[in-house]
DNA sequence: CAATCGGTTGCACATTTGAGCATCGCGACC
DNA sequence: GGTCGCGATGCTCAAATGTGCAACCGATTG
């Protein structure tokens, strides 16, 4: 890098050419050629002062657009996580209001079913349920893409009033791509591992999950740990839970799977009694498609990424931000 | 122009695929053909997208080095006023204080000095006298140019103890070029018109002057009109003259030819007392290099565009703003 | 004074880029 | 339902640009 010459100097000649060159080309976009004739200079070396001029940077070449930002966010992302792909988006106002929180949820589906579109999944397509990802399917616009079945990843009856709605997302799924749909008709957390394992050996559920097994794409969304989670709303976790979890370090879920913040399982005690796709086998999927929406999410994203759960991020720019500063 | 995606927007997709092709087409140095690859699109649609990027103004081109100011200013002045070249030179303190005056005409004969050896006038070159032009002569380096002869355009015997140092002028032109010297043994200004005549007639004069009228090039400085003019200093210019002057408005002097802020003489009467080459006579002239260094020079210079005296105007950065916002 | 070396120049050639044009797809409008 | 028109796409071809190379220039040194 050579310093620009200090003002007070006499302008070296080579510089002043260098400065006018640029600015012929650059500014009145004329051609090196033409530059060269009104610098009586030969085109090679308008060439050689404008690779100059590049190199001493004194020219400088930004990108302004307002949202370049979430651009660089998202290479960012990608190359530091071997990412398939990531997706940024922005949002108006990232408080952690209630309505802040809708609106980050809504932009993040919004982005993530557009997104999703682009990449015209084939085959089966698992997806969990969620705030986030029922706001996604209502997003999906009818021929999005030609899959063959829809499958749910993980348990989600509620036992609860308020009900997960898992299976409008699945249905909305199905009945925009074509595809059949397979539900999984159990909990998502159930009491002891012994009634999980007889679940899942059970048909109604074992034939969803390996089906889910066998799906090359899987959608789903990050969830916080704590007492505002969908979990605890859906009754699947109690109080004595939230306490382990946090005891253990959690910092959310990926397919009711609660991880640390280093990535492993939480709290291996807890999973054993979790209904769903393990993590193993959504590492090893062609393409998986992680959101993560609203104020406190990086940690979980950032969680997800280290497992190695996700080949496409989308999220918030606060999130991305996020977890870029804490990898 | 294209309005920039609001924030908030749902970034349109087409946006998206223009900014990351700009990034990594400007960043990344990639070729249009590889970003294509990268992006999945034809590299047409890269080229389009950039060309987009461009006219909507997402990318910014700026040139940032530190001189690009004057560089800018040189091409304003150059096509405002139709000159041949123009060179503007930064004074890093530009003040009234004679330390500041002393440092601006250094630094803008330096690179009048320069410029003028750049440009290899050959014939018969014409100066004038003068604090810069006494400081130009002592930059000119041995071989600068071949001239054939050095001719001095007015009169500059001095008749008060302050010296005008003309014949240096002449001489180290005429030494440092190999050139034969001609100087004008006259005062600048007389009596009378009739006296003038005289001695324009006169041969001693007479001969210089038409050899004045030959030179193809022609070098002089501009000078201020007030007290501490020089020729006042050097005792051409009373007390009477002065005020006439000031009533007449003149602003400075080029070859001892006082100007009025239009460019046209300021008082005939003085003018026809003024021995030296006319203006007119200038103006014909291939190569006319004015220089104008230090604070309040403004308006001498922009009167001596106007007056058309002038095809390479050297000056410094106060001096030529000065004059493009007064033009 | 020859030799040599670093740096600069112009050139032939390959690559990259831009411009004009035919085509295609899609929606609007008869 | 036809068709008209507009915008987007990709193509060909020419222009513009970058690269490696040989020649050259000037300075330094043996």
């Amino acid at each position: 890098m050579h310093a620009p010459a200090r003002l007070g100097e006499p302008l070296a000649g080579e510089t002043r050419l260098m400065l006018r060159a640029a600015q012929l080309y650059y500014r009145l976009n004329l051609t090196q050629d033409q530059v060269g004739e009104r610098l009586g200079v030969s085109r090679f070396k308008v060439g050689r002062l404008l690779d100059r001029a590049l190199r001493e940077s004194a020219v400088r070449i930004e990108i302004v657009h307002p949202a370049a930002r979430l651009v660089e966010l998202e290479d960012a992302l990608a190359s530091r996580f071997g990412l398939r792909g990531a997706v940024v988006v922005d949002v108006p106002a990232t408080g952690s209001s209630p309505e802040d929180e809708l609106l980050a949820r809504e932009r993040v589906a919004e982005a993530g079913a557009a997104h999703l579109a682009s990449l015209r999944p084939a085959g089966a397509i698992g997806v969990s349920w969620g705030r986030t990802m029922l706001e996604l399917a209502a997003h999906l616009r009818p021929g999005w893409t030609a899959a063959t079945e829809i499958v749910q990843l993980n348990g989600a009856t509620s036992r609860s009033a308020y009900p997960t709605r898992a299976h409008e997302i699945v249905e909305r799924f199905g009945a925009t791509s074509g595809a059949a749909i397979r539900l999984m008709p159990a909990p998502a957390i159930v009491g002891s591992p012994e009634l999980r394992d007889a679940l899942e050996d059970d048909p109604s559920v074992g034939e969803t999950l390996a089906a889910a097994r066998e799906a090359g794409t899987a959608v789903f969304s990050m969830g916080l740990m704590g007492p505002e989670s969908v979990h605890v709303a859906s009754g699947y976790l109690g109080e004595a839970d939230l306490a382990a979890l946090a005891d253990a370090g959690a910092v959310g879920d990926v397919l009711g799977r609660f991880l640390a913040r280093d990535g492993r399982i939480a709290l291996p005690s807890l999973d054993r009694r979790t209904i769903g796709l393990p993590l193993e086998n959504l590492r090893v999927k062609a393409l998986t498609v992680g959101l993560a929406a609203g104020a406190g999410r990086g940690s979980i994203a950032l969680a997800a990424l280290r497992a190695g759960c996700i080949t496409v991020l989308v999220a918030d720019e606060t999130t991305a931000a996020w977890v870029l500063d804490h990898a």
